[in-house]
DNA sequence: CAGGAAATATTGAACCTTCAACTAAGATTA
DNA sequence: TAATCTTAGTTGAAGGTTCAATATTTCCTG
């Protein structure tokens, strides 16, 4: 870690308000749409998400968590509380005796399919309305370089 | 909201899924260091440092809670933890019988400064080593404009 | 192959945030 | 100015997340 450069410089800071601001008010714009339209928190719809687009609508819990950007731990949570709502459900791995599998159930299917088109509404509302495809691109590429750097740590 | 092109497309969707990923790890990233280093939340640090940087170190909570992005319940129970701990004091407004100030002690302000250096280099670290001046500037460009269309809903 | 180390997942407790209800004070208006 | 509306803040309960501890299975090593 660098430490020769002590404080942020007026763009910095400009740059890292903006940010962090950004970061601390998307999840609770999304949870709000989710919440109101669905009764799903935006973790909940993520978990459905990377399901629905996954090979038997199947995935380890651990691979699972990985993908929504959780821990295993609040992944297990949720699972439950998913599983009671019949949206999955989890069983053990045939292969691995140490991992469990949750599945999609077809009323997930049906309850994601139901919260999808306002929520990608709202991701295009925010997001993409306000970026042209040549900036969408550099934005792209500028969070997932920050983001290499988290993931490293 | 627009509601045309109903899905995103691969560059989209691939933005999409950078910035989401940013938006629920760093937050992590830094409450760990700040938990570590300071016993702080990345929330509570937020309010240290607007406090230290407002006149005589004094906000109304209302514009505390706006200026950290928060809320102003969760800005009270922050508050009074914080207060409990001693890092800063509440009192009454003289001049607006419904406001409370919030005030930050001689403490709060040390351990402001004792957590600051390992604050800054990580933020430095995890953003501003990856982007140079131009990127910088056009990300910050960016991300308030996406903030803007958050804070307009 | 026995024993220890690592990986996978769950659980309960502690902690934090949200939500809705409530108190109190200032602003508005009839 | 009395009645009402709005603004500011706090609080307790409900719900969600983190953290540490635990159980179980697999992997590795001597």
């Amino acid at each position: 870690m660098s430490d020769d450069a002590l404080w942020l410089d007026d763009a910095e800071m400009e740059t890292w308000l903006a940010l962090i601001s950004l970061v601390m008010k998307l999840p609770s714009a999304l949870d709000e749409q989710l919440r109101r339209d669905a009764k799903l928190s935006h973790f909940e719809y993520g978990v459905l998400a990377v399901l629905e687009r996954a090979e038997d609508h199947t995935r380890r819990m651990s691979d699972l968590a990985y993908l929504c950007n959780g821990s295993l731990s609040r992944l297990s949570h949720v699972a439950r509380r998913l599983e009671e709502a019949g949206l999955i459900e989890r069983f053990a791995c045939p292969t691995d005796g140490r991992a469990t599998l949750a599945k999609l159930t077809d009323h997930g299917l049906d309850i994601l399919a139901k919260a999808a088109p306002g929520h990608v509404a709202l991701v295009r509302h925010l997001v993409f309305d306000v970026l042209d495809e040549d900036e969408t691109a550099r934005f792209g590429v500028l969070a997932k370089r920050i983001l290499t750097r988290i993931e490293e740590g």
